[in-house]
DNA sequence: GTGTTCTTTTGAATGAGTCAAAAGAAGGGG
DNA sequence: CCCCTTCTTTTGACTCATTCAAAAGAACAC
């Protein structure tokens, strides 16, 4: 049985050697970490990747984040009033549901397609390089109990 | 020789009357400053209102903003990276571009129409309430300069 | 005018994130 | 293998935007 990433993708230090960034076990525990918890902030991350090591700062994870973010191995979201998420679904230009109640996040694929999926009308001289969509509402729990 | 505004919309006394607010000399110069200098923060604001002013505290910017957030007399918008930004232009659902060099930022007309110009094709469930459109790129200073 | 309620001040506290310098590890050249 | 250089992580202090709480002050309905 194959397991699918392994083969599509590299690992995470294939990548992070590709990257021109070194492998260490800090590294890996917090890629690995948040592969299997996307939209994790910064904390998350490290009470998550701290349990399966003997030492891990705060720091590192934010020095760490960075970095994968400068390098394109994670990117980076900052919904109003919440602390920065991370996600390691870098391919391509998908965009966030945000509940307005619970914090919650899901994925939306692109309306358009795989580039930036949005270009304005009058861009007022800018040059334009990305652009974000956020959905803001209620989540399926919350919509409910409302 | 007529002003606009103040025969289109009412007046800030008006106004602010009319959401169940007091009318106070703060408030109101926190609205107009607001008015003359759209996407200031909460800081550009004290100085400016301040100067026209005996005596005005931070906190009460920030306090009456929230409230006029909360009444509908005022959009925050919270560019990643920069303190929040406020603007007095609620009555369209409008967009905006961020400068990633200087954070300038321009307002852009929504491109479908004056709802929620977006909904995502699957929504997860989502009770879906806005959509935030923000484009990053450089502005035309920053773009000839670099 | 007076009283109730809403606003503003005052001063402290919070939380997310950053900075800088010293200690520790990766990994390339010998 | 081992060493050295360079990159990474720790440590601990610090910044900044924003929030909290309690006391003092002002709107405005009566
Ligand atoms: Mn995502
Ligand atoms: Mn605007
Ligand atoms: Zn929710
Ligand atoms: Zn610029």
């Amino acid at each position: 049985m194959l397991v699918g990433m392994t083969l599509l993708e590299h690992s995470w230090p294939d990548r992070l050697r590709a990257a021109g960034l070194r492998v260490t076990p800090r590294r890996v525990a917090v890629l690995e970490t948040l592969d299997a918890h996307p939209h994790s902030s910064a904390d998350e991350l490290h009470t998550r990747a701290e349990a399966r090591l003997d030492h891990l700062t705060r720091q590192a994870v934010y020095i760490s984040l960075a970095d994968f973010v400068g390098h394109g191995l994670v990117r980076k979201i900052e919904p109003p009033g919440s602390p920065a998420r991370y996600e390691t679904r870098t391919a391509d230009n998908h965009h966030h549901l945000v509940c307005e109640q619970c914090g919650a996040i899901a994925d939306v694929d692109c309306a358009v397609g795989a580039a930036p999926c949005l270009t304005p009308d009058d861009d007022a001289g800018f040059f334009v390089h990305t652009a974000d969509v956020t959905y803001f509402g209620l989540c399926p729990q919350c919509r409910d109990a409302g």
